[in-house]
DNA sequence: CTGGTCAACTGGCCTGACCAATTAAGGTAC
DNA sequence: GTACCTTAATTGGTCAGGCCAGTTGACCAG
């Protein structure tokens, strides 16, 4: 509470600072950047910082490095304010409730297109989840797996990819240490058995069944979530700055 | 077709091979990874590769790098395969799809709780939108801004975000190029055209009719894509390569 | 046992150099 | 004059070695 102090680091200030030229246009879409040599004495930071910076926006996608002609701007959104940099993101309510939209649609698109395939592979998540749930980290995975396993009935890579990363953003660091507070063998039970419901009307080829299952499921993850620990948002205010990330504590 | 050569930067085979072994669990999430310099020994590099390399898995978001203490793995699924790396990804029609399952959801739920507010910003970004359909740059700007503000509607921050990312992949390389041959004045204003009809089915609250005009527009955008060029896809085989990138052909 | 000091790591950053790919200018053969 | 080849300048890719600053834990004084 006391000093941010935060002091970022030289090769993130530098990145910060292309991205702004980007994002105001002062860097047009397609133009080439500066060499990477004029880049460090205009910023007066060494070379390996720069190239650090620039490796940073590549990751991105705001920047295309050719080697040998030079650096280019690819696009000036944002737009996937990536990985670490996106600490300060939604809440645990607004990412459950896009996945219940987004999910629900693609619930009710596969039940009307699963094979036998399909579902055998949502059986073996299902049976793989049953069989550890005792394990946090295993148990989210067999999650995962079921989840993606629903997008992939329908045989879009893009949607197989969004619906990861929706859920793989219950795996940032605020998000987590909320997490360990609700979750453990018999929450997860219930989700599993909301599962079930959910295999079974896609199974069925009931698309509005499965669309209703799964609004059930994320909504009902979505209570579990709330009662358990409601009252810590109030007096929440530090988010992902896990200082000290006691180690050990692992179930107690 | 001859040698894959392929010559991958350094840094990133080297950030594929940490990647892996996170992936395949043989460095456990919250484990330290060795120091850099003895990374750099066994991986026969040199540090500022190991540094690259480790400076691409935090942004994607796979590791912690604190200084002075070390570097911990923070989470194994790849989940945000971002930015550049993100290549390889699916194809153009595999996203006109995803995006229709996902924002015809957002349609359907704008649609009933659109305020006057929310439509007067879709107005400004048709407005701006019928300006501009001559700059190639500032329409697609207009056309993201009509996208996200339906998502906006719904007030959601996960929910914009999603919508942002899948229209800005269109501005991948590859994506870019092919566009480059059928996006015209002519076909934004058609484009245009569908975008009002979305806009009149949201603001007159009906569900229905803003799913299937979202539907229309997507499918229509889809259409318009695979009859400009259609026979290029039997032909291509390197993608985003863009080689000789043609400067100076804007418009022609 | 508490508190402070200190030394051993570890990442952050720098200098300077050389290699490899790209690109364009200039020269040569036709 | 044109087409092709050669060549040199430019630019990113990688390396080596070094110093600084933050972190951590062991050790020691109180």
């Amino acid at each position: 509470m006391f000093s941010p102090v935060e002091s970022r680091r030289l090769y993130r200030q530098v990145a910060d600072q292309i991205r702004l030229m980007i994002a105001s246009g002062e860097l047009a879409v397609g133009q080439r950047l500066p060499a990477e040599r004029d880049l460090a004495e205009q910023l007066s930071v060494s070379r390996p910082t720069v190239r650090e910076a620039l490796i940073v926006l590549e990751v991105e996608g705001l920047v295309n490095i050719r080697m040998g002609s030079g650096i280019y701007v690819v696009r000036q959104h944002a737009a996937a304010v990536t990985g670490a940099e996106r600490e300060p993101v939604e809440g645990p309510f607004e990412l459950l409730q896009a996945r219940a939209l987004i999910e629900c649609a693609i619930a009710e698109e596969a039940a009307g297109r699963a094979k036998p395939d399909d579902i055998a592979l949502l059986d073996e998540a299902l049976t793989r989840m049953g069989g550890v749930v005792n394990d946090a980290i295993a148990v989210l995975d067999a999650d995962r797996a079921f989840h993606t396993g629903i997008a992939a009935i329908i045989g879009n890579a893009t949607l197989i990819r969004v619906t990861g990363e929706m859920f793989d953003m219950r795996m940032t660091p605020y998000f987590a240490r909320l997490a360990s507070h609700f979750e453990g063998p018999t929450t997860w039970r219930r989700a599993l058995d909301e599962h079930r419901a959910i295999r079974d009307a896609i199974a069925a080829g009931d698309a509005a069944g499965a669309k209703a299952a799964m609004r059930a499921h994320l909504t009902m993850s979505q209570k579990r979530f709330s009662e358990s620990f409601g009252e810590e948002f109030s007096g929440e205010e530090e988010r992902g700055r896990n200082k000290r990330p006691s180690k050990g504590t692992t179930k107690t």
